[in-house]
DNA sequence: CGTAGTGTTGACTGATATCAACGTTAGTGG
DNA sequence: CCACTAACGTTGATATCAGTCAACACTACG
């Protein structure tokens, strides 16, 4: 796979011991609890999934999107109690790590945990991404990054077979990662669909002009560069 | 301090080689500008500063405050490039780090490593906690969260003294912090402070009733215990 | 064949933005 | 010492974006 740093001998070796098996999940089972105590540590293998975090009466806000090559329940790991809760959007497969090995890994492979640190301040950098929009950007802008976002996590990990893509989401995961009601972001995609910048299927949406989206939301796309692979 | 976890011997001599010196800005003064290449890696000593994203037209975003104790500029340290800017409060001291013993630092202290992830991971809690209140909380509740949230910080680090706290920031700082217009910002905290919640001083805000404020925004309040030092 | 989830649309409502004006304060230069 | 200016905070009137309500079509599924 390009994009990805090399492994040294050494750091393979322990991965490979660090790992304790594989977990399939299916699309709506939710792998991580808001709440819960000593969750495990993953990688997402294959598939999709999403962070979201809930208010007492329902509210419900996705944090970010889980791709390919992401870990899974790091903040839990370090801290002790999750906060927030991770669900399947498609068939996942996620490699299992041993939580307590967590500090060894610290002490014996500095590349890993350097890579570790990696992958937290890039989820910090989508965040902030995800937080200009919320609070600066109006639906259509908000729509308009969400799905150049998307789109742009995909080809980096190379989901995206000639030129097309689907993205495997309800119009009320979009309208709980923009912030706004399903209605509203109805009209909002229907709108970003008549102007020909994408295609919504039936519980997916094909982007078909990142381009178009990436100008409409003055977006300029997440830092190029080899990222690690955990 | 209490609250701080204790250094090791051998920590605390790497830390004050890994120290440069110290910086000391002027309130108003950008520390960090989105975009420069290299900027140095620091801790807060003391002050409060502020991290912020600019769309090209000028519309600005808050991302998260940055009280004594917190690390400024991880994130341009481990990418290369600075995602977002940060801007004085009040006057500031910062202790500068040489940037590139970093990965020394991984190599040889596994403990400050794991402060560091741990130190992030808490950035990445409490921008999920932001995301959160712009998505899915009204103007009122989103009002009361940041209060509450920068009084909770500010309790932590010991800079509630007998029962009382100013936050030093202006009403445009809030509305770029919850997304609203100033005017809609300057109604909703005066509802505020007609509850008794808050008091709105010349260009500060002193929190009198945090419970109140958390109880309304339904904010559970960040998870406690002990925290790290770099 | 009913039911639940999803997507769609129109009418109406409500929250927040925009515009405008004004008071206060601190700083500045004459 | 006194205009003058620039931030900052405040308030009311109006405009607009997004929410709510309601109805309906379509599909998958039991």
């Amino acid at each position: 796979m390009p994009g990805f740093r090399p492994f040294e001998a050494a750091e393979l070796r322990f991965v490979s011991t660090f790992k304790t098996g594989e977990l399939v999940a299916k699309p709506g089972a939710t792998i991580v609890h808001e709440g819960a105590h000593s969750s495990h540590l993953y990688t997402l293998l294959s598939g999709w999934a999403f962070r979201y975090k809930l208010l007492a009466d329902g509210r419900r806000q996705i944090l970010n999107y889980i791709l390919p090559g992401d870990l899974v329940g790091l903040q839990g790991s370090i801290m002790d109690v999750m906060e927030h809760s991770v669900e399947a959007l498609s068939t996942l497969v996620l490699c299992v790590f041993q939580r307590d090995r967590l500090p060894e890994l610290f002490r014996n492979h500095a590349g890993l945990a350097f890579d570790i640190t990696w992958l937290a301040s890039r989820e910090e950098l989508m965040l902030d991404d995800h937080l200009l929009s919320l609070g600066r950007r109006t639906a259509m802008e908000r729509a308009a990054y969400l799905l150049a976002f998307l789109h742009q996590r995909a080809t980096s990990v190379g989901l995206v077979s000639e030129r097309s893509l689907l993205i495997p989401i309800t119009q009320q995961h979009v309208a709980d990662t923009l912030g706004l009601s399903v209605v509203h972001t109805n009209k909002t995609l229907r709108k970003l669909a008549d102007c020909g910048l994408i295609r919504w299927l039936d519980r997916a949406c094909e982007v078909i002009d990142v381009d178009g989206l990436m100008k409409l939301a003055a977006w300029e796309g997440l830092p190029a560069g080899r990222r690690p692979l955990i």
